[in-house]
Order: structure tokens, then sequence, then C-alpha cells
RNA sequence: GCCCGCCUGGCGGAAUGGUAGACGCACCGGACUUAAAAUCCGGAGUCCUGUAGGGCGUGCCGGUUCGAGUCCGGCGGCGGGCACCA
């Protein structure tokens, strides 16, 4: 990539983003344009701008510029909309990253995450982001996670907090609990060996008690995205079944029957065998006496514990051998198997098997040559022919096959089938949800300490507020796998504050969801001595805009609301939801690139050539271009904001991430484009040096007719880009930013029309204004270059445009013959339905195939078009 | 596997059910220059053809409608999430 000269030449003056970023940054500052109080007394009304706080990695990524500059746009749009802004900063410090340099590179997780915070702060900085940087804090400070330990207690002393047994994926030879992404093909990251499952006691937040609220409040959710509403509702997953049990023939260790959760009460008739979880009670008597059957269940605990690997694995099973008798049918007995793909967290960890209408059932019954009997007839099916093959029917259709069921839907079969059972004394009717308590144990020293202390008599003991926060020892160390909290020689042992007896302090931390879960509430009063201040929080909450990454859909979103409510219960907050409007920005994409070795290339070792052929940039050997996708360090992909911003300036990364596509879909970060971009901002900088010295003075009377054409495409672009903005299509307010640049280069080449120096200035003051939210250090150059002296773009109102340039003083109507486009008409705006289609039939082309033929219909949309429906 | 999205010129994309391709990138032509770069001006979905007119065209197949990129059903490809990555 070749080095963008910036000197100023003498025939071509330039912008210079070097001098001019550090200087409006340090202006801004020094003005406290971004400060607010937490309670403010202004007056005027607030808004709270959040964007997903950065994990402190060690270098911001454009997946950070892409989240904070949208931030940033709509924080200065709103300020300028006379809005009271909170726009707040800080780090998401704790988690496993740190733990892992301090076991690969002997570095302390505090000095390496404290070390990565002040470099990323520096690179933040850069980009020229409205933040009010006093409210800054990290979530491994003890102010933070010290108010972090009282909301812990808030919720413990509300019942919000419970102690659960649960599966943690634990790697025997480290004897260490692995995250998820540390399991790799069912081993351990590092050591290698094959993970297994552990049950492990652990603290659970009571997130289910809000099932049914949080569930309900999402309808009343119109800010967020439809789709990250429905990907919670599936989350949460209320669904209405059957429990019901199955009496086993004989008795397995004590047990007489079976429970199983079933949505499907309907097809009890298909059923073929009952499936138990390899972690059921039932399953675990069987592997105790038999061992094969604890071959199997030993098999099925190295799958581990994510749901993605067990549901895609090959389904297996084991033929226990029992059997359970049919609550309709009298005397037939069904088979009971253990099977990979059955999960204890969901339901009663059993389901019945009814192949015919499910689709793992069906994957499973012919596997072990399971018996398939369809029941639900589809509309129009022939009941004597319609069979299953590989793929169960799930669609609607009437109940067949099934005794006192037969010609019902299947939703009345359902309800018939439930009330047989409670008849029966059998089952009854449940509803049920996917949504399990929220296990925040983790067993890792880079965490907020767990503030209770075990009392092998009193049993759980707070830690009492005075001894608060429990914080976590420097001295540790990462020598051995397991917790270092656990391992340190003398911070666990306590006194306990009941009895004053030896006790042992929780080695477990929180899960780092729970840092998260509540910062933006923090953020209203950061130096509050409580976890908030409820007057702030009462004045800011909820934030009106939150923006963040799609990923976050579901968990994040989740924990947040269930701790709003949480904290609202315990007297913290009084509102409900987090964040009433919610934005999900796409991910940013790079192309990848693959030596002749087959290794990864960082996009600068490479020089694409002209007919898109690729080489190394050094070697000049032939470079494979891989496909676009999402940066990572892995493929080499990536490309590094700080350069990008050095060597263009902030202005330049903003405009183009702003520019290139819809911000919720996946941008490809390309050099040409960015080029492209910094081209720009030399380009309005020549407009506004050209417009020097035009004068302010009165509006003219008069305006030629280019002067007016001028000041019409300027109040479009006002009221375009307030719209634009209003609504997240930041690419479309940048289109329309390049029109009004066009037109002002146009007003240029006609500078004698009368009105046009006034038209011109005023085009190139609001150009400047309109891009401020998206470039203001060159918004901030170019206002003061054409008004001197006056406030700072950051301190002016947001424009407004003047309707009578805005509205149309003609309009173009698309003339269509059987919805075919034949020709177009200009008529005037108001223009009577008469006039318009007589104008239309009389087009030349039109009347041309309109000749002859007899009009049926003339439709006649006002201001859009005409269409004839001619007879056939 | 399950849940949720996305798919429009060479590329990124625009378009209240109403003229598909605004705007930008890349490309081509012109001006300026000794020349190049930069800059400025102009061109362009594609095919037939005479810059008039017409055919085709928004992943694929089908439907609703006077009219579908947009709504509905099915299919394909790509991506996000799946509870200990953040």
């Amino acid at each position: 990539m070749t080095e963008i000269q910036t000197e100023t030449a003498p025939d071509a003056p330039r912008y210079n983003f070097r001098a001019a970023e550090p200087r409006w940054q340090l202006e801004w500052d020094r003005h406290g344009c971004f400060h607010v109080e937490d309670l403010p007394t202004d007056g005027k009304p607030k808004y709270y701008v959040l964007e997903m706080f950065p994990y402190p990695s060690g270098k911001i990524h454009m997946g950070h510029v892409r989240n904070y500059t949208l931030g940033d746009v709509v924080a200065r749009y709103k300020r300028a909309q006379g809005f009271s802004v909170l726009h707040p900063m800080g780090w998401d410090a704790f988690g496993l990253p740190a733990e892992n340099a301090a076991r690969e590179r002997g570095v302390h997780p505090a000095k390496w995450t404290f070390e990565n915070i002040a470099n990323m702060r520096v690179e933040l900085q850069r980009m020229g982001l409205s933040l009010d940087w006093a409210r800054e804090f990290a979530t491994c400070e003890p102010g933070y996670y010290g108010q972090q330990q009282k909301l812990f207690l808030d919720f413990l002393a509300a019942g919000l907090v419970e102690r659960k047994e649960s599966w943690v994926n634990w790697d025997p030879v480290d004897g260490t609990v692995l995250a998820n992404e540390q399991v790799i093909d069912g081993r351990g990251w590092r050591s290698g060996a094959l993970v297994e499952k552990k049950l492990l006691s652990q603290w659970f937040f009571s997130i289910t008690k809000y099932a049914s609220d949080l569930l309900a409040a999402l309808d009343r959710m119109d800010r967020w995205p439809e789709r990250v509403r429905t990907m919670q509702k599936n989350w949460i997953g209320h669904s209405t079944g059957a429990q019901l049990h199955f009496p086993l023939v004989t008795p397995e260790a004590g047990i007489q029957q079976i429970e199983v959760y079933t949505t499907r009460p309907d097809t009890l008739f298909g059923m073929s065998f009952v499936a138990l979880a390899p972690e059921h009670p039932i399953a675990a008597a069987i592997a105790a006496r038999n061992p094969q059957a604890a071959a199997f269940v030993a098999e099925c605990r190295q799958l581990g514990t994510s749901e993605a690997v067990i549901e895609t694995a090959e389904k297996k099973g084991f033929d226990t051998g029992l059997r359970v008798a049919h609550p309709f049918l009298a005397g037939k007995t069904f088979p009971v198997w253990i099977a990979n793909f059955v999960l204890m967290e969901y339901g009663t960890g059993a389901i019945f098997g009814c192949p015919a209408h499910d689709q793992r059932d069906i994957e499973f019954a012919r596997k072990y040559g399971l018996e398939v009997t369809p029941v639900v007839l589809p509309p129009n099916g022939d009941p004597a022919s319609f069979a299953v093959g590989n793929d169960a029917y799930v669609g609607p259709g009437t109940i067949y096959q099934s005794g006192f069921l037969d010609g019902l839907d299947v939703s009345e079969a359902k309800a018939r089938a439930i009330a047989e059972l409670e008849k029966l004394g059998v089952g009854r009717g449940v509803t049920n949800w996917r949504l399990r308590d929220w296990g925040v144990s983790r067993q890792r020293y880079w965490g907020c300490p767990i503030p209770v202390i075990h009392c092998p008599a009193c049993g759980v003991q707070p830690v009492p507020a005075d001894q608060l926060p429990v914080v976590l020892p420097d001295d540790v160390t990462f020598d051995k796998p397991g917790n270092p909290l656990d391992h340190h020689p003398t911070w666990k042992h306590v006194a306990c504050p009941s009895c004053g007896a030896p006790a042992r302090r929780e080695t477990d931390t929180c899960d780092t969801f729970v840092d998260s879960s509540w910062y933006f509430a923090r953020f209203c009063s950061p130096q509050a001595s409580e976890p908030v201040n409820r007057a702030a929080a009462d004045h800011w909450l909820p934030v009106d805009q939150y923006i963040g990454g799609i990923e976050h859909a579901i968990l994040h979103l989740l924990y947040s609301r269930f701790f709003t409510r949480a904290m609202s219960a315990t007297g913290s907050l009084a509102v409900d939801e987090p964040f009433d409007g919610l934005f999900t920005q796409g991910m940013v994409t790079h192309a990848s690139f693959r030596g002749a070795d087959g290794r990864w290339l960082y996009p600068e070792e490479v020089d694409i050539r002209a007919d898109g052929s690729a080489v190394h940039r050094e070697t000049g050997e032939a470079v494979t271009v891989g496909r676009v996708e999402a940066m990572s360090k892995s493929k080499r992909n990536t490309v590094d904001p700080g350069e990008i911003i050095a060597r263009y300036g902030a202005d330049t990364a903003r405009w183009f991430i702003l520019s290139d596509n819809p911000p919720d879909r996946d941008i490809e970060w390309t050099e040409s484009g960015v080029a492209g971009a910094y081209r720009f901002t030399q380009r309005v900088y020549r407009l506004a040096e050209a417009g020097v010295g035009l004068t302010p003075g009165a509006e003219p009377d008069t305006f030629g007719p280019p002067a007016l054409a001028l000041r019409r495409t300027t109040h479009r672009a006002i009221a375009a880009l307030t719209e634009a903005l209003e609504s997240f299509a930041f690419n479309v307010a940048v289109a329309r930013l390049y029109e009004l640049a066009n037109a002002i280069a146009e007003g240029d080449r006609a500078a004698a029309e009368p009105g046009m120096a006034w038209a011109r200035l005023e085009a190139l003051s609001m150009l400047a204004r309109l891009a401020g939210p998206m470039m203001p250090h060159l918004a901030e150059e170019v206002h003061a270059l054409l008004h001197p002296g006056e406030p700072m773009v950051a301190n002016l109102p947001w424009p407004k445009a003047d309707p009578a340039l805005v509205a149309a003083d003609s309009v173009t109507i698309a003339v269509q013959v059987m919805g075919k486009l034949r020709g177009s008409v200009v008529v005037a705006p108001d223009a009577t339905a008469e006039t318009v289609i007589s104008a239309a039939e009389n087009e030349p082309n039109v009347a041309r195939l309109l000749a002859g033929k007899r009009v049926v219909k003339r439709i006649h949309v006002p201001g859009r078009i005409v269409n004839f429906v001619i007879a056939a």
C-alpha cells in the first residue's frame, strides 16, 4: 500500500488530519463538550447512548471501530438535537484470556489487563469519540466488583440465588474445568485428554423465576430488532404439553416408573420406545450393574456439555432391556433405551419416541430397527398408503390409528390425550420452559469473588457488609492447573462470620457475563458507594440506544434483562428493561490470503495486481485469494485500526465504515474503499477552501435557477440526513452527502449566477454540520474555515430544512401498460387524477400501444404511477 | 442437529407493494500535464438493435396482485447463536 502524501502542495492544498484531529479532540475536551453530571440540572431531555464495552484484549479491532463509530454518530446527532447525552466507556476486564496469558507467559492477569486497557484507551481516543471519559471504569477494579458482590448478597437475601449441582467439562489430566471453547474434538485443548462430564455443586441465579415476565415483555420492546426478540422467545422456550409416567414392567433399583415430558401427547399411539438421558437416574442404576451400559454412559460423557456437539453427534443408543407399559394400549410394552441425544437439562430427562413424527426419533428408530407407526395423516393423505421413510412428518393433519383420538386434528388430539391421561391418573397437562437457571460459578482466578463463606457448623454465610469487597489476592501462582484461589496458602481460610470457627471462603468466581449484566447501570454514577445511586439511575435509565454485535442477541442481553429485574426487586433500580432501543451491527470481514505453502498471510504482505491476481509483496510468489470472512487472528485477515487511523485519519476510517453498507450487515473492509473515503475528506476540504470569502450576508431576494437548485439539494439533504440518522441508514446518509458535495461542485462552476454565493455558503455550512456526527474533525475544520470565531459544530444545534425547498415542484409519473413501463410524464405535484391519466394517455409511446385497444382499468397512484390494463 | 438471519450490475449497496440499480468502489473515455500522479468533466445492468424501440434481469422454483427486490409457500447457498469465548 502506498503512503498517501499529506504535505500541502502549493497548487493543491490539502486537509492535514494529522494536525487537525488531535487539535479538535483537545478543543472538545477543553470545553467539556461530552461531559454530563450524574444528576443534570440543565433541564434538557436525557438520552443514554451505549455501545457494548470492549474486552481489553490488547488492541482495538475493526469491530470496535464499527461499534463505537455507530454509537458516536447517534450520540453526536442526539446532542445536536438538544438532548443531554450520556455516552460512557469502560472495560469488560475479567475473563479467560488474562489467565491464559498468565499461564503461557507468566505475566500477572492484572498487569496484562491494565496495560491492554492503557493501550486501547489511547486508540479509542484517537477515534475522536464523543465520550465522557470521566465515567470510565474496569470491571476488574474492586470499586466495581465490590459493588457487584453487594448485588450478589442482595440477590441471595431475596431468594434469587441458589446452590445446585450441574455438569461441567472436566479435564481429568489437568484437573481443571474447561470452557466449551477449550474442548476441541472431545479433548482438552492443553492436555489432549478425553474430556469428561463432572457434577459440581455451584451457584445459580434464579433467572427461571422471571421466565414468564422476560417472555411477555418482549412483545412490548418495539425498538428491538424482531429477530432478536424471536431468538429470545425461542431461547426461553415456553411450551405446553403433558407430563406422564410409563410404569416399568420390572422395577429398576426401586424405581417403578419413568416420568416423561412431551409436547406431542397427540402422537402417543405412535410410540415406539422410551429414551433416557445418559445422566438419568435409571441410566445410572443400570450402568451400576451392567458394564456395557456403563461403557455407553461413559462414552456419552465424553461428548462434553455443549449442546451443539451433542445434537450433531451421530445418534447412538443402548437398549437397557427394560420395558414400559403404555397408558392407552393395554398389554403392549415398549423398550427403554439410553440415548446420547436426550438432554437431562430439558423436561424430565426422558422422552417417549414417536419416530413417524419426530426427526430425531426417526433417525434413531431407523438406525436400531425400531417400530415406526404413523398416527398423523397429512391433509389429503391416504391412510392405506401413507408411510414415513427417513423423514418424519411434523406438519398438521388428522389423527388415525389412535383409538379414541382418531379423526381429531393435532391440537384437538393434544387436549383430548391430556384429558385422558388426567382421567387415568397417569399424567397431566403442564407448561414447560427451556430456559435454565444461570450457573455463575467459575473455578477461576480472574473474576469477581463470590462473597460467601462456608462454615462446617453454620453452612453458607454471606460475607458481612463491612468486610466487602472481597478482594482478589495479588500473590497467586499459575504454575499448576486448577483454580489459583483454591491453591492460595491463606486466602480461603477465614473465620465464620456467624460462629467464629475456622471456615472456608468460597473460591469460585463469577461468570464474566455477570460483570456485563449491570455495567450500564453503574455508568450512571460510577463513583457511588453503593452499586448505583438511585436518583442517577432513575434519571438516566433505561439506555435509550444500545449498540453491539448480534452474537450477543441471547445470552448477554437476556442476563442483563434478568439483572435489571433482580436489581429492581432488591431496590437498586426502578426499571425492568435495561435497553429501550437495541441495534445489532454486522461483523467486519476481509478477504483472506494463503501463500504457496498454505500458510495464511496478512493483507499487508499481499499485492493485488490489476487483473485481480495476488502475489506476495516480497517473494513475488502467487497468493491464493480465499473467501471473505470475519476478521480473525487465525486467518490473519485482520486490518489494524491503529495503522489505518495513522495513515488516513480517524474521519476516513469512520466514514468508510459508515458508508460501505447498512450497519446491521457484515461489512467487507477493502483498501480501495478506504482510499475512496480518504479522497472524499480531501474533496470536502477543497470545496470548503473554494468557499472561503463567501460572506454570510442577508438572504438575497432572488435566486437564479442554478442557485435555487443548489438550495433545494441542500435542504433535501438536511431532511434526508435527519431521516437516515434516525433510522440507522448511515450508508444512505453518506450517499446524500456525496450528492450534496456533487451539487456544490456544480454550483462552483456556476458561481456568477444570481444568489449563488449565498447558496454555496449555505450548502457548504450544512455539509459540514450534517457530516459532523460522522466526520467530526473535518466538520469542525471546515466550519471554522467558513465561520471563524463561531461556536464549534459539536455545540451547534441540528439544522432544520425549509419545507418549501424540500417539496418537489414537479413529479415524474411512470406510465405502465399491463404492468410494463412504457413511458413517463412530468406533472405538477398536485395534479388531479384526470390530468395525470390524460397526460399519460397522450404520451406518444403509450398512445401507440393503447391505439385500438380497449382499456378496462386505469390505475393511478398519486405521485407514483399510472397503469393501463387493456382487454385481452 | 435445533433456533434466527442474509442473498440485487464486475464489487458494496439504493428502492412507503408503484420508473430496479441512487450513491460509492473498480473500469472506460475526455480535459489539464512534456509525461505521470492528483484533480476536474463524462459514460456504463445485460442482450437484440439505428443513442427510436424491444427482450431478459433482484439466489432457484411456484403463488397472490393491475403491478413483487419488497408479501406467501417450498428449495439452495452463506452467516450468527446453542447456556464456561467475549
